[in-house]
DNA sequence: CTCGAGTGTGAACGCTTTGTGAACCGGGCG
DNA sequence: CGCCCGGTTCACAAAGCGTTCACACTCGAG
């Protein structure tokens, strides 16, 4: 995900640990000439501005990403309790606001119901190894950035394995992890699911699934260093 | 100014205390069956829902609220730090949300900033993906300019789709969040209507649907990466 | 080198899931 | 009462996909 902008610079403790602890990632930025010089490809997905330390320049921040040619959307407000009764002066700087101090959750809830209402990509669950992304949301996979036309099985498959990397597991672990604890067939399904998925993977990347010779299969690299 | 409707009956002090320093009339409901009975001429201008005492009250509340033939809005909900996580579950059931201990005056600029962002008179809410529109106000759906004949299953049902672009959906989940969370009935009914959906969106944008075998159906590309 | 267990590979089979047309049903209305 | 409209259910067709099998190949032990 594309780092969320976030003022000012250096935001207080309470801010950025918030965005940590949520899972964002963002990038502070001091001035108006920060915002393109430090824009993503896709252009910012979100803003967060402190308007407790700064109001003036949170402001004209909002203001700056607000009167581009695309306004910046979604952005959240950090504001103090005194501010509040002048904020609907300029309601339309903004899309929502926190009151300090907040919990790290209601940060979290607003960033999540911002993003889900603005349309712009809500943060999607993902299961990552290197150049191979899962996205659990939407049933897809990618590796290098191209999509991968997995059946659902190859999909469950490759996401049980890309979960526990390094682990081996042999295939009636497989069977009854993946297929379901009550499943009982051959045992040899496995390994045609694991070629069609070394197929499809591309001919670069099969090696991500290691035949481990008499005991099963292993996804990615072996952990035999920890 | 007609009175809020105020969730439950009664409400703790610290929101009517709120809701009185804040100098907002409000009339306290215990049950469906008050929110007629108790119902001002003009209708209720919004309501404040308190999750905390009674939550799964609350939402039934909620979803009594926006399931009648004019949804009603705005509705705050009012809701502890631990209930944050799973407020994005039931986002349709209000606008906006405050979280426990707050300040009279965060309750004060909440509403204020909702009765002017929804209330009445306000824009109509679309829901756009692409060329397809959705106006909620007016329940017309047109896509590439041209207006669709859209039954009222088939627009919720597409309404929904639509709001979460890229994400899969069970028949079951589309059942419960479209058709009602009591509603029991068979799973190809969905497939029926998403059927005559794809028909009315015309062979051009039928793709906008997507079957994920064994799991589901999803509305429009995925956005890879947010 | 030889042998055998283990694994890769291609193709065929058959079940499951989905698409599709049509019938059914229930409520609103002339 | 009978019609119409929309939602649901049913039955059948078509496709997709998982499973299995037969056979070729590889690796390692002796």
């Amino acid at each position: 995900m594309e780092p969320l902008l976030v003022y000012p610079d250096p935001p207080p403790p309470v801010l950025s640990q918030g965005l940590d602890l949520a899972g964002y990632p963002w990038v502070a930025v001091g001035s108006d000439a920060d915002i393109e010089r430090l824009e993503p490809a896709d252009g910012w997905p979100g803003a967060v501005i402190l308007a407790v330390t700064n109001p003036e320049g949170a402001f004209a921040m909002c203001r700056a990403l607000r009167k581009g040619d695309i306004p910046l959307e979604p952005v959240l407000l950090i504001a103090s309790a005194e501010q509040l009764p002048e904020l609907d002066m300029r309601e339309d700087l903004f899309d929502d606001f926190c009151v300090l101090p907040f919990q790290p959750a209601e940060l979290d809830a607003r960033l999540r119901a911002l993003f889900h209402k603005t349309g712009r990509g809500a943060r999607p669950e993902l299961v990552e190894y290197g150049e191979l992304a899962l996205n659990l949301e939407t049933y897809q996979a990618a590796i290098s950035g191209k999509p991968l036309d997995l059946t659902y099985m190859e999909y469950e498959l490759l996401k049980f394995l890309a979960s526990h990397p390094g682990k081996v597991f042999t295939r009636e672990t497989l069977l009854s992890r993946v297929w379901g604890y009550e499943y009982y067939g051959g045992a040899r399904t496995v390994d045609v699911h694991v070629r069609r998925l070394r197929a499809k993977l591309g001919e670069e990347h099969a090696g991500l699934i290691q035949t481990v010779r008499s005991v099963g299969y292993r996804f990615g690299q072996s952990r035999w260093m920890g």
